[in-house]
DNA sequence: ATGTTTGTTCCGAT
DNA sequence: CATCGGAACAAACA
């Protein structure tokens, strides 16, 4: 589920209702396992105020007090939802953090994840430049260095879908989003990454900040199992913008899609519109 | 019962 | 040793 431009929502949306919040207790569900340690977690963060939250390429990093970090990855499935005390406990909740303000009012930050690819985790300012050296440049980023980028992904023996999934090369796009900046651009996803040109590679960047820049605009997707949603409980609307993703006809030709499965994940394509070279 | 799913990491083959 | 592809992770839903 979340792709970048879900992770930007929820980053933002936290940004401006948690920071300030001191983290007042914590509960983790019966045998969940938190990457860290349970108990090495809730001894570094419990007590700890919350100074800023930010996103590192898929990550939402939350930076507390004395230099401590957590660490969340929705995986496949995850939640962030800010919920009152008293509300009824969401299903697939892992991890409650309960946050006070200065007006000693409290609010749950609640973490859920149905299928637990999920990742919470106790970072330290090491680990969070670790963490960003991981990953690769942003397509929404200033001053891409195109042949820095074709260096890379020239030397891959793959097809041009499974280098946009690689977040080491791009970071922010999942199958969604790479889906349909291919289509933008014109290019079939099975496309070799060897044989695209610089100016290829170049078109592609853009369409797919574009097309990130377009589903950040509709606060992310949310799809018919409603797995995405703000911490708010609201869905998305890039759904209705979807270019060829679980499109049955192309929007530019109107002719049938396809449907391919590379890298194990589903990839929509216009055969008349996106040629294969 | 079977096949499907927005992500990432690990392991075996090459 | 580096790279690639597929399995695995886990659980709900159709």
């Amino acid at each position: 589920m979340p792709e970048l431009p879900e992770v930007y929502t929820i980053t933002k949306d936290l940004k401006k209702y948690a920071t300030g919040h001191v983290i007042k207790d914590i509960w983790i569900e019966p045998k969940y396992h938190i990457k860290s340690g349970n108990n090495k977690f809730i001894k570094l963060v419990l007590g700890k105020k919350i100074l800023d939250v930010n996103r590192i390429a898929k990550n939402i990093i939350l930076e507390l007090e004395s230099n401590i970090y957590i660490r969340i990855h929705l995986g496949m499935s995850g939640r962030i939802l800010l919920r009152n005390r008293n509300e009824i406990k969401d299903r697939w909740t892992r991890c409650i953090l309960l946050l006070k303000n200065t007006k000693n009012s409290y609010i749950e930050l609640r973490f859920i994840d149905t299928r637990k690819f999920g990742r919470i985790e106790v970072l330290n300012k090491n680990n969070i430049e670790k963490l960003r050296n991981k990953y690769g440049i942003e397509p929404t980023g200033r001053n891409i260095n195109y042949n820095e980028i074709y260096k890379k992904i020239h030397k891959k023996d793959t097809s041009i879908k499974t280098v946009l999934l690689d977040q080491k090369i791009i970071a922010g796009l999942g199958n969604i989003y790479a889906t349909d900046a291919l289509f933008l651009s014109g290019i079939h996803p099975n496309t070799s990454a060897k044989k695209l040109s610089v100016s290829e590679i170049e078109k592609i960047i853009l369409c797919a900040g574009n097309v990130l820049k377009e589903a950040i605009k509709n606060k992310g997707s949310t799809l018919k199992d409603k797995a995405y949603v703000n911490i708010f409980g609201k869905e998305g609307r890039y759904q209705k913008h979807f270019k060829i993703y679980e499109q049955r006809t192309c929007p530019k030709c109107s002719k049938d899609t396809k449907v391919l499965r590379i890298s194990g994940r589903r990839s929509w394509y216009c055969p008349h519109c996106q040629i294969l070279k």
